[in-house]
DNA sequence: GTATATTATATCAGTGTGATATATTGTACT
DNA sequence: AGTACAATATATCACACTGATATAATATAC
């Protein structure tokens, strides 16, 4: 087999919490699941298609006035075949830093490309780093509702990523420095 | 275009020290690359076909006895194309962690499934983490040779993640506890 | 009124994965 | 000496996913 199909199983997460489009379900991989996980439509319209033929999930057409939009629900076939993946064990997590690679082959541009390349790193992650705490910030707060704890461990891991990641930077520019 | 190939520079990378064979480079890769970066048989030597079209690496047979087996050495043109890629920016970081993704889902299975794959996670970068910090042990205490201070940088940010991925665990765990 | 942004779906070439096939050489055990 | 097993070595392929592009309707701003 090839790499293991997981877009299924995003597309049956979000749906899972309610009916949406599929240009909504991109929507939030690009805004709850961006620091984890990422999804292009060239997957996810393709596999919606997969998954309604095989009957895990619903379509409904939603046309107010002429537009085209198709709004999808799970079914219970659906919803026991993605609990079923979830109670499995995680088959793969993986990293993919281009940044490092650079790093790693570095000695063929020197010292001063390199340092380049950590401070860009750090800039971006030194951006990023209070969106993700604003939203922990946020999460924390609601006591009531249970899935927002479920929320907040990935929201809780990007933070403690990033700060692992400045730490880096910091003894990284020290190694490089003369 | 489709996802930036990135294959070309990663053995372009490994022939700039020294020259080998495609399953050498493939070795090297599940070594020293396996924190940030991965590589399949799949890709090595098509890439390494093509590459060699190009004019970027040269193929040697080495056959003592009667073995098939092709050293192949990087050129003056596949340097400087490294180097040209190297000086440029960092286009894509990626995280793909299929833990964080069935945490996210993980009101449908419950606290104990998922605090189930968060005990996974952890086994698994407590059993990592000893082999890292013995990397950088050695790494640190080479002065004199420029090269291994690329390697200790990327050996060093395996340790800080990981560090950070273990603090983040006992809050994940104290989340979900009742 | 009209330019621009957003919503919305669909498709495809290119890149990489994981598995499998094939064959030789080296090592361990009896 | 024989034989199982692991390691070395290359090659190929179905499938998964990306990033780009095409198309078109609706909403917003000026």
């Amino acid at each position: 087999m090839a790499n293991e199909k997981r877009m299924d199983q995003v597309i049956l997460g979000f749906l899972s919490h309610e009916p949406m489009t599929g240009y909504e379900i991109k929507k939030r991989i690009d805004t709850t699941l961006h620091y984890f996980w990422s999804g292009s439509y060239g997957s996810i319209y393709p596999t919606l298609n997969e998954l309604e033929k095989g009957g895990l999930v619903t379509q409904e057409t939603a046309g107010e006035g002429g537009r085209k939009k198709l709004i999808y629900s799970i079914t219970d076939e659906g919803r026991s075949k993605l609990k079923e993946w979830l109670k499995n064990p995680v088959v793969k997590d993986e990293l993919r830093y281009e940044t490092l690679l650079k790093l790693f082959f570095g000695k063929e541009i020197g010292k001063e490309g390199t340092l380049q390349h950590i401070r860009n790193f750090e800039d971006h992650i030194r951006t990023e780093l209070p969106y993700l705490e604003m939203c922990v910030a946020r999460l924390a707060e609601i006591q009531d509702e249970e899935d927002h704890k479920y929320y907040l461990l990935t929201a809780k891991f990007g933070v403690e990523t990033y700060k692992g990641y400045l730490k880096w930077c910091e003894e990284a520019k020290q190694i490089l420095s003369p």
